[in-house]
DNA sequence: GCCAACGTTGGC
DNA sequence: GCCAACGTTGGC
């Protein structure tokens, strides 16, 4: 088994949060639709690893909690679905162009982590998160990221 | 393959 | 609600 690596989930908490997915326990992350995380999404999201789990359009904008990967990348139904919002009529079930994986809930930090916060982390520099203009809804974590952002959410 | 126009993201 | 940054589309 290849070694466990870490993520970064964005997501609307008024469309899906954290309290969402405390309250379903798992759930299957359709909608991605940019290239870049589709690839993390097919190729490299595997299972058993870990996500922190992020607000966005949120205020503040925050890292509330962790959860983990359940299942390997595999096609997202939604771009089949004619008159779904994420509707793709360039895909098919023969060649699918998006990607999801499965995810459960872990942990809800017992304090939100606020962006502003993580900028002022000196381990935190050259994290994919806050680099500017970084837009990208599913990014790779690095192992030093994943630790202190655990070990500050504890404090 | 270039690049302008357009759409989206997401902090503020 | 604004708008900068970025991604995608499509004409050429």
């Amino acid at each position: 088994m290849a070694a466990k690596r870490y993520w970064l989930f964005k997501t609307e908490p008024e469309s899906y949060g954290i309290a969402d997915l405390k309250r379903d326990t798992a759930t299957f992350w359709d909608g991605v639709r940019n290239y870049q995380a589709r690839n993390f999404l097919r190729d490299a999201i595997k299972t058993g690893d870990g996500v922190l789990f992020y607000h966005s359009n949120a205020s503040p904008p925050a890292i509330v909690g962790v959860a983990r990967v359940t299942r390997d990348g595999y096609p997202d139904h939604t771009q089949f679905e004619q008159g779904h919002r994420k509707f793709d009529p360039k895909a098919s079930e023969d060649n699918p162009r998006w990607y999801m994986v499965d995810i459960a809930f872990e942990t809800e930090f017992p304090r939100a982590l606020p962006l502003d916060e993580l900028r002022g982390i000196e381990a935190l520099e050259g994290m994919e998160l806050l680099r500017t203009g970084s837009r990208l809804s599913i990014q790779p974590v690095r192992k030093a990221e994943w630790d202190t952002i655990l070990r500050l959410a504890k404090k």
